[in-house]
DNA sequence: ACGCGTGCCTGTTGGC
DNA sequence: TGCCAACAGGCACGCG
């Protein structure tokens, strides 16, 4: 379940490896897979060249110069189980290949194809002009990104939520690239129960809980994000972070501050982990 | 208007 | 050992 760890290292990986390719064909095995700029995938992107490839909240963004346009931004969300694999151009794609790209360029004709694999179907692609960005509501209502955030601004936005300050950071209208990891792990390292109110946290606390937020964030990032499940990055290699969990998947093992047995509930729809404990 | 519950998906896990 | 329900969870959607 890659989020803004997981997708910023798949980001950095896949960019150092398809950056200047020019694709030549896209295909979808799974055309589902596929769910807005059918006509530009088909036919403005073959010739394109890859001009950069970054990540906004949990999107994972190729920007490519077509052959006769400026720009055409392919955006994938990868939800729980999509990640994209580089391979040789002889290399035949599986039963969760959803998307293949296929690259050539000046120096050699085939220089191998580029997978977007999804075991659940979940994730998406999206072939966007510029133009196309401001129409597109899940895209213009994202909230800032935590790392280029105040804390205090990040403490604000998740005071006027009305729910619980789980429900608040996995809202991704109100921080963008948290899911239910990083909210668990910060909410910990905050010592804030996930259950409680948002607003009638002391606003003291919810800048503590941003700040612990970007701690757990940039830990993560240092060590290639977490590993649970099949997440891998663009070279097929695990993250560590998942070995610093203090929660996330801990539950009913001792809490790592006051050795109590760790609380499990559903909050927010999710499983959550916290120590009844520690967290208030 | 806002917050919450459900459905989408399939591989993995755990209980009997 | 084998079967199958429960589970994993981001987001669109519908409801209250």
């Amino acid at each position: 379940m890659p989020e803004l760890p997981e997708v910023e290292t798949i980001a950095r990986t896949l960019a150092a490896q398809i950056t200047n390719k020019v694709i030549a064909r896209a295909f979808l095995p799974y055309p589902k897979s596929l769910h807005a700029g059918h006509r530009h995938f088909a036919e403005t992107l073959p010739g394109a060249s890859i001009l950069r490839v970054f990540r906004r909240a949990k999107l994972l963004l190729i920007e490519t110069k077509p052959v006769e346009l400026a720009s055409l931004t392919l955006v994938f969300h990868l939800k729980m189980t999509g990640c994209f694999l580089v391979h040789p151009a002889t290399k035949e794609y599986d039963k969760h290949t959803r998307i293949v790209f296929d690259f050539t360029d000046s120096a050699d004709f085939s220089s191998g194809r580029l997978f977007f694999n999804d075991v659940r179907t979940f994730g998406y692609c999206r072939a966007m002009l510029p133009e196309d960005f401001p129409s597109w509501p899940f895209w213009t209502s994202l909230g800032p990104e935590p790392l280029e955030t105040p804390d205090e601004e990040l403490a604000g936005r998740l005071a006027r939520h009305r729910g619980s300050i789980k429900a608040a950071l996995l809202n991704q209208e109100i921080v963008a690239g948290i899911g239910n990891i990083y909210a668990d792990e910060s909410l910990f390292y905050a010592n804030i129960a996930p259950k409680a109110q948002a607003s009638r946290l002391e606003f003291s606390r919810l800048v503590v809980l941003a700040a612990s937020l970007r701690r757990v964030l940039l830990q993560s990032i240092a060590e290639c994000g977490s590993s649970i499940r099949n997440y891998r990055d663009a070279n097929g290699d695990t993250g560590a972070f998942q070995n610093s969990f203090a929660v996330y998947g801990r539950r009913g093992a001792a809490c790592i501050t006051c050795g109590e047995i760790l609380s499990f509930a559903r909050v927010a729809g999710r499983g959550t982990v916290f120590c009844s404990h520690c967290q208030r």
